[in-house]
DNA sequence: CGAAGTCAAGAGCAGTGCTCTCGATTTGGT
DNA sequence: ACCAAATCGAGAGCACTGCTCTTGACTTCG
């Protein structure tokens, strides 16, 4: 896991590494339709045809990408829910709800990648799965807390889940355990409410309509919190 | 406007809908980047250089569909709101919801095209634009003519929008008028709420979690509903 | 009728992902 | 210490792409 054996371990090791880097580089300028592995041995001053020795196909390549870009924020998300203090349950939905926002701001292509239209045919390999959900994870644990510590008083006047939503339920209930039907559905509608602002804010849909996304995000984010039943002073 | 007057003008509207409808047909199957100039030519027994007579370039013409799709989408809104009794304004908010829903699934490529990741560089020229509202611009009315019918009761314990919202709000609020600035600011969590449980949808982030996304989205289009401020009954 | 405009065809260019072959180097077992 | 096996980069090449330019035929319109 450290420092391969053999010199040729430690040489593919880096190659590998430096061609995902050069890669993800290519990404952050030119999208992902811009990913050229002609362009990337160049950089390298290899032939093209070295770099398959370490991916067999730029579709790999892009899968690679698409799991590192799912353990950045699944990282980034994991650290800011760290950093809360834990009984602060409606600071730790905002801290996570303000680092998924920042790595996507920061890195608008990779979230492209995981978030916006799947870029080929179609390709999720059982490596995927494992790091696309590390964000949901810490998510649903977070609502587990609060739950569990009574800290969700749910907003009054809703709607009840649907009796057909137990079989899903219960699904999504592996995530966030303990939590009843209705707090799982409105819990769902907040983690979509989410992504859908970061992908109009990143996919442009608020250009020359809201300028201030920091003030509104922040207020969605609130507003949300409220709806998963967070207390309006602490959300 | 209908039937070009020179044999010339008739031929050239002609190619012109054909190309785009093989290059849409092309998108259904292969997606965004599958959309293939010399792939069109061949089905239409041309050759590649004569595209380039009535698009100059695959951009142009990945702008022309994502036009038609943005009509498309917005047309099919406005096509079912019209079909609501307009005193039903819960009703319409929910048909609305089920008209980009069902369009989306019918038309997945169209719509990731238009609310998925920017494509190449971005391009949105003015002719963008306005296809580019129709829907929202139905979602508009729906809210003002609720609120001028006091339709809108709205619930309690949530947050007030920030005072610092209150630019935005009046750029938004074009689209409403008469809504003050907290239910506009719950309107822009209702609707990117709504897009964002169809790009999860769509893109395949519900895989393995939710199956029965019919159920969970009505539930969702409902929970938005009351978040609005629409009366629990008449979700 | 004839000049001007428009069109499809064809050749061609630069670029891509990818395959295959061929020497050179490194590895690991004996 | 050797040698067969595995691994590597280089290079040529294939099929394909978007796009340009030129050429000759056809339409349009004054």
């Amino acid at each position: 896991m450290n420092a391969g054996r053999t010199a040729r371990e430690r040489a593919r090791a880096e190659l590998t590494r430096e061609i995902a880097e050069i890669a993800r580089r290519q990404l952050g300028t030119e999208g992902a339709g811009g990913l050229n592995l002609r362009a990337i041995a160049r950089e390298l001053g290899m032939v093209s045809s070295a770099i398959y020795r370490y991916f067999p196909s730029r579709d790999d390549l892009l899968t690679a990408l698409i799991i590192d870009a799912y353990n950045a924020v699944g990282e980034a998300v994991e650290r800011a829910d760290a950093a809360c203090e834990q009984d602060d349950h409606a600071g730790r939905w905002r801290a996570v709800c303000h680092a998924v926002r920042d790595w996507a701001l920061a890195h608008p292509h990779e979230y492209a990648l995981i978030y916006g239209s799947p870029v080929p045919g179609y390709h999720a390999p059982a490596d995927t799965v494992g790091p696309a959900v590390r964000d949901t994870v810490v998510y649903g644990r977070i609502l587990t807390d609060a739950h569990a510590a009574g800290a969700l008083n749910h907003p009054d006047g809703f709607p009840p889940a649907p009796p057909t939503f137990a079989t899903d339920a219960d699904q999504i209930r592996q995530l966030m355990p303990g939590l009843p039907d209705d707090v799982v559905a409105r819990a769902v509608v907040a983690w979509t409410g989410l992504f859908g602002f970061l992908s109009f804010e990143l996919f442009g849909q608020f250009a020359n309509v809201v300028e201030d996304r920091a003030t509104l995000f922040d207020h969605e984010v609130r507003t949300l919190g409220r709806l998963i039943g967070f207390d309006l002073e602490s959300a």
